[in-house]
DNA sequence: GCCAAAATAGCACGGTCGTTCTATTTCCTG
DNA sequence: CAGGAAATAGAACGACCGTGCTATTTTGGC
C-alpha cells in the first residue's frame, strides 16, 4: 500500500486527464506557477478557511493578476479542490507515512497519533483544513464538499484499519470495538484543535495526550475488564 | 445562582443602555419585530454560519427591507452578537437549568452531558453555532469573537464546576483531573457534530452515549485503580 | 383623532466577488 | 530565430455585500 487508499486517488484525486502520458513533456512554466499559487492557497486556506479563499486576494499574494491565476484552474471550486489535495497530499507526507515505518499493531497506533498530533500542534496557530472545512461544508453539497468529505473518510479510514490491526495482534483486549476507540481519538483532537485555536485554553496539548493514554488504559490488551 | 455564570450578563450580554428603567414601556412594536428577525437570523446562522448570515437575505427571509432590517441593530455585527445572545439563552434553557435540577454530583454531570447530547443530536441536522462559529472566528478578532468565546467559556466553566463537585461529593475517585474529564467530554461532542453533521456516519450517536460511559468508567469512584 | 416619535421602505454608494473576453507577453519547439 | 502555442494581463460584466441618507408609513400617548 503506497497511500491512504488504494484507490483513493481514483476517487478524490484524479489527476488531469492523459497528464502522466505527458509527463516528461509538461514540466513546464505553467505547472509550477500553477504549483506556487496552489502553495500559497493553501497557506490562506489554512488561516481564513476555504470559503475565505478569494482569488483576488491570491493574485494578489502571488503578485499575479485575477485573470492570470483564474485561467490555472477554471473555477473556484475547481481551485478549493486543488487546495485540498494539496493538503491531503501533506497530510499523507507528515502523518501516514512516517508512521507506517512502526510496526503493525499498538506501535503504529500510536505512532499515527503522534505524529497527528504534531501537525495539530503546528496547527493551532494556522489552522486545519480538514476541521474548518467539515464546518464550511457540512451543509453545501458540491464537488468540494465530495473531495474533502472523501479526503477526511479516507484518513479516518486508515486509522481505523490500524487499530482493527492493532486487534488482530492481540494488542486490546477482545471487547475492544475499534470504531469506537478510532471516534474516541478523533474527539481529543477536535477538542484540542478547539480549546487551543478557538479558547486558546492552555495545557490542551498535554489533555490531549492523557485522554490517548486514557483510551490505551481502556482498550489495551492489560486492562483490567470492567463491565461494559 | 440563575444563569450559567452570575456575572455573564454584565461581561458578555449588556443589555441595551437603560432598557430595563423603560421595561414596562417598551414592550411595543419594534422589540418585536426585532425579536422576530432575531429568529429568524437564528435559524438562518446555525444553517449557514454566522459569516453566510447576511443581511439581504434575512431582509427576504422576514419580508422586510434591507434598511428596516438593518436599523434595529445597526450594524452586522450587532447583528450576529444578537443572534450569539439568542442562542446561548436557548442553550440554557434547553441543557443547563433542567439539569440544575439534579442533585450535585455526578447525577447532575450525567444529566448536563444529557441534556447537551439531546441538543447536538438536533443540531446534527439544524447546525451548531458553537461549534461552527469556533471554526468561523478563531483567527479573527473582533466583539463577535468575544461574545462567542465568552459564552463557550461560561458553558464550559460551568460543566468543569459541576465535575469539581462530583469529585467533592465523593463521586469521582481521588485522582480524577476534573479539567482532563470536561476536555474529553469536550471531544465526544465535537466527534459527534463532526462525523454525524460532516460525515453522516451512522452510529455516532451512540458511540458518543458509549464514550461518556467510558468516560465514568474510569473517573467514576468505583473505578479500580490503574496506573495513571 | 392629532402629532411627535418610532419603525420601515427606497434608493444609492463604494467595494469585492467570480467569471468572461480580448490583448499582450512569454515560452519553447522545430 | 521564427512562429505557434501557452501563459499572463487588462478591462469589464452583473451580482451581492454592508451601510448611509432621505422619504414614507405606522405606532401609541395625549
Amino acid at each position: 500500500m503506497t497511500s491512504l487508499s488504494s484507490n483513493f486517488h481514483a476517487a478524490v484525486m484524479p489527476a488531469p486527464p492523459s497528464a502522466r502520458a505527458q509527463q516528461v513533456r509538461v514540466l513546464h512554466k505553467g505547472q509550477q506557477t500553477k504549483q506556487a499559487i496552489i502553495d500559497c492557497a493553501l497557506g490562506l486556506a489554512t488561516q481564513y478557511g476555504l470559503e475565505g479563499l478569494s482569488i483576488g486576494v491570491l493574485a494578489e499574494a502571488t503578485h499575479m493578476s485575477k485573470s492570470g491565476v483564474f485561467a490555472h484552474f477554471g473555477s473556484r471550486e475547481e481551485l478549493q479542490i486543488s487546495v485540498i489535495r494539496e493538503y491531503f497530499g501533506r497530510f499523507e507526507q507528515e502523518v501516514f507515512f512516517p508512521a507506517m515505518q512502526a510496526p503493525k499493531g499498538l506501535p503504529r497506533v500510536q505512532a499515527l497519533f503522534a505524529n497527528w498530533m504534531k501537525l495539530v500542534a503546528v496547527e493551532i496557530d494556522s489552522g486545519c483544513i480538514f476541521i474548518s472545512g467539515a464546518v464550511e461544508f457540512d451543509d453545501r453539497p458540491g464537488p468540494v464538499r465530495d473531495a474533502l468529505a472523501n479526503s477526511v473518510q479516507t484518513w479516518l479510514a486508515a486509522l481505523y484499519r490500524a487499530v482493527v490491526m492493532a486487534k488482530h495482534c492481540g494488542h486490546l483486549h477482545d471487547d475492544a470495538d475499534e470504531q469506537q476507540m478510532a471516534f474516541e481519538i478523533h474527539g481529543l483532537i477536535l477538542a484540542l484543535h478547539y480549546e487551543a485555536r478557538f479558547l486558546k485554553t492552555p495545557g490542551s496539548i498535554d489533555r490531549a495526550h492523557q485522554g490517548f493514554h486514557n483510551i490505551l488504559l481502556r482498550y489495551g490488551a492489560f486492562a483490567s475488564q470492567q463491565h461494559s
